[in-house]
DNA sequence: GGATTAAATGTAACGTGTTAAGTAAATCAC
DNA sequence: GTGATTTACTTAACACGTTACATTTAATCC
């Protein structure tokens, strides 16, 4: 029995997984970031809280959440050890006491001021080798593709 | 050299990041397919390891974490699992007695064929919503990005 | 104003990502 | 063949993703 028994209807298999190769593309780029946010023990998702945190003087957790695309569970736990760190501080809203108003504390300015020049050197460096065209092509393809599955109300047909 | 521009552009802001971007993207593509796994308690990794080994009689753990891209401590919780649900089978390879050969069992097979044409269902939606042509450009895209980036020696400097 | 509903956040539980360390079997060295 | 190295896999520990539930405070309804 030669090897081309699998009919084809039997399930395309995941070479052309959309899923898989976004995924295998994110790691591609992550480990070209994560060395460095590895050095100072940050993970992707404190070093993007930490510079959602610089676009503001302060910002609630679900404000936060949204702007870095984590779950608000997650975001909990990433603030409870950026705050044992002393790399933000949370206080709680006078005007709405459900909301904690984060805020990013001079240490942890200081520690993005020291990470950032690197990151943005591997963000141009990348830029570079795949080209900045096709780079900016890409982003808009992603674009489209997120905003075509949102406004793709039933999911199932 | 000395672009520097005002204080507002301190740090490209992750408006434009290419790791958040794909995670979007993954995420988007995702909730089309997660809602069907969930009914019958799968992640989409363990999805991913019942279709693999739908591929042969049987593969070791090395072979099924690079083809489904897991890795090998995840893969080994997440082959406890499936085992417990019998839905994979394990024996020892008798040639290497520190590989052990998985294989899905027929319980397993019943469900791969009962989710698949979902799965496939939805795929083929979304290669009609978004377009065949710019699906493929966008694979095409995605693995030159992950050629580019794996070919780049110096990750530092 | 007191009860109800909604909103913001936190906690719990489980699965996965990731690095480091551990175990056992095969391979290499001599 | 004995010992060192390598290979295949597992375990441990910690962080994050995700869903469900709990908690506190605001807003709303009578």
């Amino acid at each position: 029995m030669s090897s081309d028994r699998k009919s084809s209807s039997e399930l395309r298999e995941f070479d052309r997984s959309l899923p898989m190769t976004l995924l295998k593309a994110r790691e591609a780029v992550m480990r070209k970031f994560l060395p460095s946010l590895r050095e100072h023990d940050l993970s992707a998702q404190q070093w993007r809280v930490l510079r959602a945190l610089m676009e503001a003087p302060h910002r609630d957790a679900s404000e936060i959440a949204e702007r870095c695309a984590i779950l608000l569970p997650s975001l909990s736990r990433i603030l409870q050890n950026l705050e044992r760190r002393a790399l933000v501080r949370r206080k709680t809203d006078r005007k709405d006491q459900r909301r904690s108003l984060v805020s990013i504390t001079p240490k942890g300015v200081r520690l993005v001021e020291k990470i950032a020049p690197i990151s943005e050197e591997r963000y141009q460096h990348i830029t570079q080798k795949f080209g900045e065209q096709r780079l900016s092509d890409l982003y808009d393809m992603l674009g489209q593709l997120i905003e075509c599955l949102e406004n793709d109300e039933g999911d199932s047909s």
